[in-house]
DNA sequence: TGTTGCCTTGACACCGGCGGCAAGGTCTAC
DNA sequence: GTAGACCTTGCCGCCGGTGTCAAGGCAACA
């Protein structure tokens, strides 16, 4: 399989695939002709990555879950290193769960401040008109 | 005011309050010999600015709180325009918030199912181990 | 043999909020 | 007059995941 194929195949460019490469997450082998060869465990592979991209996980920490593919196992969830980036992404999350809750928090505060405002001002304006 | 003067009260750079300027979020006067001059009401504008930055916004969303500072207002938030990014700020957040409730729900069920894995792989290696 | 369509590497562009440097002007103090 | 502490504009770099273009090689079919 060609890079064209492939990356139609996984829905992404052969571009992206090329940028994956060169951050050591894609290995193709070369044909006579210098073009790049997939075997079908590849789109495996960019499908796990496009997956956890999509959960935004950056390409440093996708690289245990290909690893984890590459050794044979059925998920790239299984291996230690894949768990402790899982671990470590959860309670990322966690935190910016909470931050996230303290900014819609504040937004709200102030919301209902600057409408309180108007809702004032708007009464005082009808008794004295401008 | 001088530049250096102003972003050490404001606790910021003077590079960023250039940056600033050029989007025209800050205004200062020009002396004689090309320095920027500020006055005191550019601090609080700065603060505005900073606050609004440090919760999530982008230059873009500041500009409304800006210009109702600079309209008179007591506070950024009260003017229509403020009001509006607030409400639309809120709505991101919210979205943002249940995408990464789901995000979070994801990890843990990868999480949850590696571990199982692992536990079952270990009690089959006691019992038949390698 | 030419056209078409794939492939290759390399490099620039983007977004946003700056950091940092260079080359030069200005003001103050000694 | 000179040191040094300010100021000016302008430009490159960063981060991450691509889009896009250029210039060229290779394969297959008319």
């Amino acid at each position: 399989m060609l890079i064209g194929e492939l990356a139609a195949r996984a829905g992404t460019s052969t571009r992206t695939l090329r940028y994956y490469e060169t951050h050591g997450l894609v290995r193709p082998r070369r044909s006579a002709n210098g073009y790049r060869v997939y075997d079908e465990a590849e789109l495996r592979v960019v499908h796990e990555i496009r997956a956890l991209l999509a959960v935004g996980f950056d390409l440093a920490d996708i690289r245990p879950f290909v690893a984890c593919l590459r050794a044979g196992h059925s998920s790239g969830d299984v291996c230690p290193d894949s768990v402790a980036v899982l671990r470590r992404k959860l309670a990322e999350v966690d935190a910016y769960l909470d931050r996230l809750g303290g900014v819609r928090q504040q937004l709200r505060e102030q919301l209902a401040r600057a409408i309180t405002y108007r809702e004032e001002r708007c009464l005082r304006t009808r008794r004295r008109p401008d």
